[in-house]
RNA sequence: UGACACCGGUUUGC
DNA sequence: GCAAACCGGTGTCA
């Protein structure tokens, strides 16, 4: 079955601390980043952090749609990376293309994958990239105040074989709260 | 006592509508464009203007500074003319200069005068560059749009030499705006 | 190969 | 309203 997910980046102060995130559904996804970095390094390391957690998972031959507002992440991937490759990772204006260790990694994770971009206007209320920027920006904040990072679950998490009755003093929503 | 001018050149698209300008003060000032030009026939034709309106006001003799952004502009005439001259017009590649017209015109115009060049960084907020730049804009905009093109008093308005009341209907800056 | 300018687009932010 | 991160292109020359 084919896997849609949303991917998101978020720097404050752009550079500044920076998230990455990636979303499936509440209790499929993942996040994380770095005390200081741009948006689009969170834009396409989100990509690529979906495409690793989906290959680790086993999932490698399912067709994946990526959900992205990043017209960056998208064309660099699909459209300026060969070009790039071919020109010893020069621009059009002759100089280094920037973030090249992600896109190599990306260009290496992309590999035998059957992946669909789809861009998404930002903030134009679709409901995953909305799951996805939220945790993204959550990861930064976390960072500009220092408090512990949040992340998912990633695809490691399933719903538990046996059945489990929460007691009163745990609800539902309480357990969530525990995945960050 | 010496005149100190910005002069810039705009085109959306470029080539596109396109726009000149040349700035000394609020109320010395002028633009003007084409429906599709290039950069550089603006950044060419805001000096050259500039040029013959200090003539034709009478100030050929002043010495004249002229701030201007675009190096092609700058060295078109205090560098490359010369040769182009002797060489009948051609480049180092043998093809043919490009705006020769434009060229001929600022040839002429600079004969005998007393002309400083200096280069500014664009948007690098020199108050002077950006005038002339917003100037330049608004012509470029206006012919995209079709809308009436501004242009500005040059140097043939001066501060009336009798003192004008104006009337309760007409405040100041209504008058300012039919300068356009 | 270099330089300057002129633009077009998306996101991230303040 | 501002700026930064990123890309693509053209106009021009040495």
């Amino acid at each position: 079955m084919t896997i849609t997910a949303a991917a998101d980046g978020s720097s404050l102060g752009n550079p500044g601390p920076a998230g990455w995130a990636w979303y499936v559904s509440p209790d499929c996804w993942d996040a994380g980043g770095w005390p200081e970095g741009t948006n689009n390094m969170g834009e396409l390391t989100a990509v690529l952090r979906l495409l690793e957690a989906t290959a680790a998972a086993g999932l490698a031959d399912e067709p994946l749609r990526i959900l992205a507002d990043s017209q960056y992440a998208i064309n660099c991937i699909t459209q300026w990376m060969p070009g790039w490759k071919r020109r010893g990772w020069r621009k059009a204006d002759g100089k280094p293309v920037a973030n090249r260790p992600i896109l190599e990694a990306l260009d290496v994770a992309m590999r035998g994958r059957n992946v669909t971009f789809e861009w998404v206007r930002g903030h134009a209320g679709h409901d995953m990239n909305e799951a996805a920027d939220q945790r993204a920006r959550a990861v930064s904040e976390a960072f500009q105040a220092g408090r512990p990072i949040p992340s998912g679950p990633g695809f490691g998490v399933q719903a538990p074989a046996t059945e489990v009755i929460p007691s009163e003093e745990e609800p539902a929503t309480e357990q969530e709260q525990t995945l960050f």
